[in-house]
Formats: structure tokens, C-alpha cells, sequence
DNA sequence: TGTACATCAGTGAACGCGCGTTCACTGATGTAC
DNA sequence: TGTACATCAGTGAACGCGCGTTCACTGATGTAC
């Protein structure tokens, strides 16, 4: 009787590893990176750790603090990451609105909220300031920009307030779209509890069709 | 030379032990309860360990697991006391609205958040079921009982709609008061950041005096 | 009033585990000559 | 075209740590007789 080699060495070398050299990744920064958020979507944020974010990328369990100095490293720039693709989601709902200031503003908010379901990983680091290198710049600026586009959309729906109604309105908005999306992302809103009824939900509190 | 006796041995037993009684506590429960929510407060939700809660309560490590059963177990107690609490803040709330339904709703809302303000560490472990036994019933049922405060306010505001409105505007209201509680909770509302700031963001916005 | 006993709250030693971080190293790559 | 070398991405062994859980135990308490 034959045993077959191992698994393993029945594989090309190229099946194994992402990348044609075995020693230098080539992009390890941001299979780390994908790797992190698979581990937050699939662990929770409660689970992550250097070692599983390691595992997943199949390298070696010192490599993401090469990488990323630290833990808090690694979370500060897949926070980063996210908070940019947030921006951009926030972005394309605004440009959703058209012309009208308060179409646009009534996108902005639904597009937070569904960011925040279809990117559950990202936005429950995003929004943990106790995980991060908080003042890290690169993420205070991809958070900053973010919420500039609220700001803007409020701004245009009142170009004659004076800054304190603006940021009044600003953080009833904001705080209406966050509650909405912490709560759905627990488990709160027992009623609504698929994706789509989340949709569904949001456009008719924000007034969409 | 003479080597004076171990401090422990100079204190009476009384003083080391919060009870007389050296081997049995008498109230561990609650005073691990109250060891853990100090533990909260000061080290955050993330760094809560069962070995840390009983070296606060100065009782051996394997204590808190004899009562609560699992890590798990102690948390749903303390989250369970939590919203009793919760439910009795926003019940004085609503009492402090008088009979105008508009302004119940209102102290309804402002008491949801200067609770989450003052019990931050009640308020933290409270909404996060993924630590919880979440289906336990006594956490359920107080769970429950204070969102029914908020729905009843709602209701009062509304009496002659049907469910799906009441529904509707009561989840909008929960989602803004929630929302304010958490961003500022995490640091995100840099203009408001002093609890002063916050009683005073949170009357306007509700239109309190 | 005293004795025997059941109960069970709390102990403490032991276990195995996964973690973050450090550090001397290996080996692939690019560049200078 | 070939050789020497600097760079630095990634390795892997080792460290010390705190954790949750288990389990045989101890000893205080209350009750039955």
C-alpha cells in the first residue's frame, strides 16, 4: 500500500503562498489587512489578534507587527482603510440627492447606515477609539473627511444658519444614523432584522422612495 | 535584631475581609457585581477578566466563576442590574414630564442619555449581547421592560396611531438618544465633550428648558 | 442544651492555552562597480 | 556580464503573562434529633 505525499507538497509552491517568491510577500501590507477584516467579520473585534490576522495571511506570527509596529497599528490603519471607503460611500449617496439639498442629505444618511451593514468589520473598528492609535494622522483625517461630507449636506440644507444650528442639526442627524446602525449591527431592532428591511426602514425615517 | 511580623498579621481579620466571618463573605454576589462594574469603569469592558473582579472583591479567583458560573454568567447579572436601573431613570424621566406627552417623551429621551453619561460602565456592557447570555430571562425581561417606558411615551404622544407608526417613531427616537449617547460616549462629540455640555446638547435637541 | 450531620460558599493548586513582543537570523532583491 | 554588498521583508524560537476552568478540599452554618 502507497501513501500519498502530504497535502502540502502536492501543491505548486505558487498555490500556496499569494505571490511567486516564497521569503518576500510582495503585498503582505494589505493581505494583512484583508486578513484583519475576514477576522473581525467571522471572530468579532473582541477576537482579533496578531497571531489569527497571521494565520489567515499565512505568514509568519511576527510578521504584522513588522508590519504595523503593534496591534493597535494594525487596527488603526484597517480603521484608515475604512473610514475612507466610508467617505466615498457617504460621497456617492450625496451625488444620489441630485440637486436638491435635501435629497441629498436624506442619501447621506441612508448610505451611513447601510455602510454600516454591508461593512459590519470596518465600522465596528472605525468607531472603537480604544483599539486605535486614535490620533494616528492618516486615520484622523480619513475620519475628519468623512464627516465633513454630513456637515456639507447640512450646510447646503441651511446655507443662512450660523454655525451653532449647523452643528446642532449635524449631530442630530449624525446621532439619529449612528444609533440606527449601532442598534441594528446588536441586534436591537428585532422588527427589522434583515438587510432589506433595514433599507426599507431607514428610507422611509430619512423620507426616501 | 527582631523582624516584625508579616503586615497581614498585624491586621485583624476583620479589617482584611469585608465581613466577619472569614470563610464566608455573606454578600459576594453583590459585592462581585459591584467589583465588576468598578472594573469596567476603570480598565473598560475589554480588559474585564474574572480574576480581576475577584482580586477587587478580595476574594480567591475562582470565586466569581462558583457564582456566576461562567465570565459570561457575571456579566449577564451585571448587564441584567443595569437595565433595572436604566428602566428607573427613564421612569423618573417620564415622571418629570408631568401630563404633557410632548415633554414626557422628551425627559424620556434626555434621562436614556445622561444615564449612558453617568453609568457609562452599566451602559457599555449592556448593549453588547455578543458577551451576554443574552437570552437569559431576567436580563430579557428588564431589557424589555425599559424599552416599553420609551414605547409608552411614544404611544401617549400618539394615541390614535397605529403600530407600524408608533413602531416607526419609536425607533427613530431610540436611534437618536442612542446614538447621542454612544458618540459621545466614544469621544465623538469633540464640541460637546463636558457632561454639562452634553445635558445641555441633549435639552435642546429633545426641546427642554 | 448538646451532638451529628448535610449543605454549600469559598479555596487554592493545577491544567493547558493563546497571546504580544523581542531578537538574532535568513534570504530575496536591487544597485554599484 | 559578473560580482560584491547593502537593504530590509519576513522567520521562528523563546520569553513571560494572564486568562478560564476544573476539582478535590475546607470550614462555617443551620437543622434534626
Amino acid at each position: 500500500m502507497s501513501l500519498a505525499p502530504p497535502a502540502s507538497r502536492t501543491l505548486p509552491r505558487d498555490m500556496r503562498r499569494p505571490r511567486k517568491t516564497s521569503y518576500h510577500h510582495g503585498n503582505l501590507h494589505a493581505a494583512l489587512l484583508e486578513a484583519a477584516l475576514d477576522s473581525v467579520r467571522e471572530l468579532g473585534v473582541g477576537a482579533i489578534s496578531l497571531r489569527e490576522v497571521a494565520r489567515r495571511a499565512g505568514v509568519s506570527h511576527a510578521a504584522p507587527a513588522h508590519h504595523f509596529g503593534d496591534k493597535a497599528g494594525l487596527l488603526t490603519s484597517l480603521a484608515a482603510q475604512g473610514f475612507e471607503r466610508f467617505g466615498a460611500s457617504l460621497n456617492e449617496g450625496a451625488a444620489r440627492g441630485g440637486s436638491d439639498a435635501k435629497q441629498r442629505l436624506a442619501w447621506v444618511g441612508w448610505a451611513y447606515v447601510m455602510f454600516a451593514a454591508e461593512h459590519r468589520a470596518y465600522f465596528e473598528i472605525m468607531f472603537r477609539p480604544e483599539l486605535l492609535h486614535y490620533s494616528d494622522p492618516t486615520l484622523a483625517q480619513a475620519a475628519s473627511s468623512a464627516y465633513q461630507i454630513l456637515l456639507d449636506a447640512v450646510r447646503a440644507l441651511r446655507p443662512d444658519a450660523n454655525e451653532e444650528e449647523i452643528d446642532l442639526l449635524a449631530t442630530r442627524s449624525w446621532a439619529e444614523v449612528h444609533g440606527l446602525a449601532t442598534l441594528w449591527l446588536h441586534g436591537n431592532l428585532k422588527q427589522h432584522a434583515s438587510r432589506a428591511d433595514l433599507d426599507k426602514l431607514v428610507r422611509r425615517l430619512c423620507g426616501l422612495p
